[in-house]
DNA sequence: CAGCCGCATTGATCTGAATCAATTTGGCGA
DNA sequence: TCGCCAAATTGATTCAGATCAATGCGGCTG
């Protein structure tokens, strides 16, 4: 840790006390955990090893720091973005899912994201986006416009935003050909799969999964209902191709099978 | 014109029109029309000032050059991709569908485009892509592993592909939100209200629309049938929301009366 | 560890959009 | 200008998944 930053940190904390408490005032749903706050630095360190640029003056990296805002959010509650221009959010800790509202309380859940993930949360036009939190969660918050300009000149961190956005993409453009072209069955087994890839263990031929979200939150996710979702987890697990163990463990058995029912692309590499 | 480009240009047509006859040797879906040939330089011209720095050094501007790969498509001609890694295409004339193949020729379209706009096509994974022309098309394309490498160092440029492909985001959310929990007539009416922005003219209070697509494409975009976008567009017709002429022209009469019928956010800004 | 609450599962019925089928129409070429 | 064909419209029926309803069970609290 370099020494000249403590001092600087200090400040920051300060500042992102207030924020805090302001952010609170504004909104009953986020009562963020203030024995989070000494995550802060901790959490922005892994932000800038992973977006940052190594060699990046301390100068430029403390513009960043002050720019970041820690959100430690609990299990269920919701960071709301009325009026707020776009957002650039990192997930130092826990997991999260991004929600749209359409009208008549209907709520579509946009992406899942996890530890390390970086997403960005777009202004509100047709629609109202929040982040919730599926477990408890440390959150570096940043206005995408302010970090963009600090970045305007690090064409490294652009990059690092840029191939973030661009698998964000590759992962809706998928949620899209399921939403629009699957079955039920279908859009379940891709969901497995895709959680398997994102934060399953291997073991032997299986995969272990340990689902932050409810069968609610993976039917908004996938445009279903829950009772559809639970349901085709019974068939699933008729079928052999999963076992479930409590209300979020789920054991992918038989991998073959679920790509076999997932409607890809046969012969695909 | 910088005097000195001619004969680089000269070049570079060469390699442009092998790679060119190579990709139709291999690729008999892609048969370009060859007085669409000239338009390289005009197409990435257009492309430079969208997307390349002002200020980019000429060296550079010819590599990029030497990238590009000019390919006439006619209309309803396909660009397949199997096998090749993820592409980056920009519209210099025409309007074109991205498709998604899934199993047992079930394809959905993850996006238009129209002129001007740049975009990513994935790498072949769970499904593969291609690029059809709704109209004859010129488009650019670059491997975008190539173009990114190149274009480490320059910010601007990087920039700018970060703020197309957040917009890519921004609109394949949108999309997702349609197809998890909006009805047919919904579907439909944000369809038409999304394309009013991207290529409709304002006359009065009305929006005239021409519409490259056909109802089948608009079923595939949505996750409906041509029968279904039928029916929605006859009830919006009897409904005095829209007019129709011909197969392809729409006039949005009455853009309130749509956005209503969109399941938009109430009261959204 | 007992009891309770809310999530999850399972079952019965209903419905919006798909499917199947028959016309109609617009646009193009002869 | 006519006639043809593909695209679009309109209608009848079916079906996957939603909705409504009842029961089961995991996990937390006292």
């Amino acid at each position: 840790m370099r020494p000249r930053m403590v001092a600087a940190l200090e400040a920051l904390l300060e500042i992102e006390f207030s924020a805090f408490i302001d952010l609170r005032q504004r909104n009953p749903l986020c009562e963020a955990r203030l024995e989070g706050m000494t995550n802060f630095p901790e959490a922005f360190d892994r932000f800038a090893r992973k977006i940052l640029s190594a060699n990046l003056s301390d100068a430029a990296h403390l513009r960043f720091q002050s720019l970041a805002r820690l959100v430690a959010l609990d299990r269920d509650r919701a960071l709301e973005f009325e009026g707020t221009s776009s957002q650039l959010i990192f997930v130092g800790h826990g997991a999260t899912k991004l929600v749209a509202h359409a009208s008549e309380a209907r709520d579509q859940i946009v992406a899942f994201h996890f530890v390390g993930d970086v997403f960005t949360v777009p202004e509100q036009d047709n629609y109202s986006y929040s982040v919730c939190a599926l477990r408890d969660c440390d959150l570096l918050t940043f206005g995408a416009n302010e970090f963009l300009d600090l970045a305007a000149s690090e064409a490294p961190i652009l990059r690092h935003l840029l191939d973030n956005t661009t698998s964000s993409l590759r992962r809706c453009r998928e949620k899209t050909i399921a939403l629009g072209r699957k079955t039920a069955s279908e859009r379940v087994a891709v969901f497995l799969l895709a959680m398997g890839e994102r934060i399953g263990v291997r073991k032997g031929g299986s995969v272990l999964l340990e689902l932050p979200m409810s069968r609610r939150d993976i039917a908004e996710s996938l445009g279903l209902t829950i009772e559809t979702v639970s349901r085709q987890l019974s068939l699933l697990r008729e079928a052999g191709a999963i076992a479930t163990t409590g209300r979020s463990g789920i054991v992918l058995r038989d991998v073959g099978m679920l790509k076999a029912r997932a409607g890809y692309l046969r012969d695909a590499a």
